[in-house]
DNA sequence: CAGAACTTTCAGAACTTTCTGAAAGTTCGA
DNA sequence: TCGAACTTTCAGAAAGTTCTGAAAGTTCTG
């Protein structure tokens, strides 16, 4: 928290100066940090997650520079992870209403719930459609041909990894496909599975 | 594939030098390394996950140091790997009917149903779970304190978090109670959300 | 209890990923 | 078209991860 004196007052909202402030501040630290942890479990680069923490977190379109400062990261490295957000759609660049600054701000998407289905398509494209695309070449040959019985064994159990891919590729295809419908379908989902036990 | 004189013949099965062996070799290599290189993206480490296949697609139980030559890894390496495919129940230890054979013998479940229940419940408490355990932690304040506004929006966000995340804990817990009926549930799911658009 | 037959551990080597910051590139107003 | 104000790129540095293999540990047999 160094005085640094940074153009930070863009917008016209009276800024008073509540000790609540640090609080706040604290507070934003914690959920960059976790997010930030979390990040790396999720696949997603420590770095690109803080960013991407800081900005939904405070809402407001951040600066490059401020970006870089709060979170005291390089200029380069704040440039690589924008362009990753902005790729994934999770930040879109605004422009302020001042036309003499030239300055592009990022903005973070603030529906939790696009935020979720983004990351979820995000992962199932890298995690899981490889394995449909890809798999059956892992078979020794094609469905008709004459096999020994080694070679039979060795294409059903493809056979049925590829069964349970393209099961679960279904589901969740229905699922992305229902939007916000999910909330409503879980609760008819839970009501059957658990009357028929 | 050097003339090691290693005991790989322990059973009384008659292996007929059979001129498709190579063909086999060949597509389980195909699958070994597709499956080591997903393995990555799933957060595995490679040789973890090409010892799992090349358990998996031979399905017989194997030492380690069959496996050591097979990969060609290291000792150390096999060892690790197969420490953790036995903690994940990925792999049993069993041991040969031969009393004299000291060595343990490695064997994949083959089920693919339990594989992929066991892969996503590892990956749900590894990458969901602490959402739901330290989010909260994140929050300015008590649910009930006097708030500033700003920290009103705060901790909303991360209410709106939270409750996004039990709402998937539940569906997942749901879904992994229903076992095997998650093919008989996901059709449901797809009737009910078909019907409502 | 000795020693053979395995398995596990761990320090350091090799490799991979991520970050930095200076330099090059782009865009815009005058 | 110039130069100021930004953004992007990229080579090399730093950090992080995974692998190796020799040595230590364990377990079993005789």
């Amino acid at each position: 928290m160094k005085p640094s004196a940074t153009s930070s007052d863009r917008d016209a909202t009276p800024l008073t100066a509540l000790p609540s402030v640090d609080e706040i501040r604290a507070a934003q630290d914690r959920f960059i940090e976790f997010w930030g942890e979390m990040g790396t479990r999720w696949g997603v680069q420590r770095s690109v997650a803080e960013v991407h923490a800081l900005l939904f977190i405070t809402g407001e379109p951040l600066s490059a520079e401020e970006i870089m400062e709060r979170l005291s990261i390089s200029r380069g490295s704040v440039s690589t992870t924008l362009k990753q957000l902005d790729e994934w759609e999770l930040v879109q660049r605004v422009r302020s209403k001042d036309r003499a600054d030239r300055r592009e701000y990022h903005q973070a998407e603030q529906d939790v719930w696009k935020l979720f289905y983004t990351i979820l398509r995000a992962r199932k494209r890298r995690e899981f459609d490889p394995l449909i695309d890809e798999l059956g070449g892992c078979r020794v040959a094609q469905k008709s041909s004459r096999k020994t019985d080694r070679q039979k064994q060795h294409d059903q159990k493809i056979d049925e990894l590829l069964e349970l891919c393209r099961f679960f590729d279904g589901l969740a295809n229905t699922i992305s496909k229902s939007g916000k419908g999910i909330e409503r379908a879980s609760k008819i989902l839970a009501r059957v599975l658990g009357s028929s036990r």
